[in-house]
DNA sequence: TAATAAATTTGTATCTGTTACAATTCAGTA
DNA sequence: TACTGAATTGTAACAGATACAAATTTATTA
């Protein structure tokens, strides 16, 4: 399991400075593998620091995706979502609850930046989208 | 180039009453194949048609998205696009300026939808980003 | 054609995710 | 301890999208 300390050196290997707010987000981000919206984080955090405000977790978020500590996931129109998990793997959404899944085990192919396209390509975003079987079977 | 009556009959094959805001609307897209905002589109048509409201370019391509007319890209954090062609190809989205460009020859093999991952997969989606050409050299 | 019903469009209000920004608090240093 | 810069906070503002009722248009029936 992650601890608070471990999420601290987490941070400082991305050059990022590890204050209360910005290790508890990570920590939570580390724990919790479910592509988190800002919302999810905030509503999270906030019974056990009540002090924190949504624009910290705004701020810290953006900060993070900056120095490639997290990945933001541009699949669900209503909000972002971020991963800490920043190796080539796909995601899926479910249409009905709108809960993001990983999707490893895919070709590495996939993952292959095209060339001769005219534009300098710096990342891919493989998103699959459908009914998972929990709603499916409902 | 495409016409009004061809936007028309476009239409009908998907079931869709062509009203004249709809078919203003699925020419515009037939002939911009920029994968327009909605309210791009809005600011387009409204010149020679004062009377458009915003909610009826939402309410039509909301109802083109569930007749398979066009297909909505998930790939801007800030708005929805929408593209007529909706066969096999990538998008790029450059981080600069915004703009949205086709990816064509791509393997086919990146549109194949993966098996036993649980969930019943119905559509894929594949965006590459980066900074455009011209926007490089600036 | 006239009257009626149904469908579409419109405008406004509302909601929600996100950002801007100034004030406050905190951390580190002299 | 006092000072300086960074981080956090709360509020206000903004933008994309939706809800909904009123108005308009189109289709249907007498």
């Amino acid at each position: 399991m992650y601890t608070s300390i471990q999420s601290h050196r987490y941070l400082l290997q991305f050059s990022i400075k590890p204050s209360v707010q910005r290790t508890a987000v990570m920590e939570y981000l580390l724990k919790n593998r479910t592509h988190p919206t800002i919302d999810e984080i905030y509503l999270a955090l906030s019974p056990t620091m009540p002090t924190l405000s949504k624009t910290t977790v705004y701020n810290t978020l953006n900060l993070f995706l900056e120095r490639g500590a997290v990945q933001q996931l541009v699949i669900d129109e209503k909000n972002a979502r971020y991963d800490v998990d920043t190796t080539s793997h796909g995601h899926f959404i479910c249409k009905s609850c709108g809960k993001v899944y990983d999707i490893f085990n895919l070709s590495p192919a996939l993952f292959e930046l095209p060339k001769n396209t005219g534009f300098n390509v710096h990342a891919v975003e493989i998103s699959y989208s459908g009914v998972c079987n929990e709603c499916h079977q409902n």
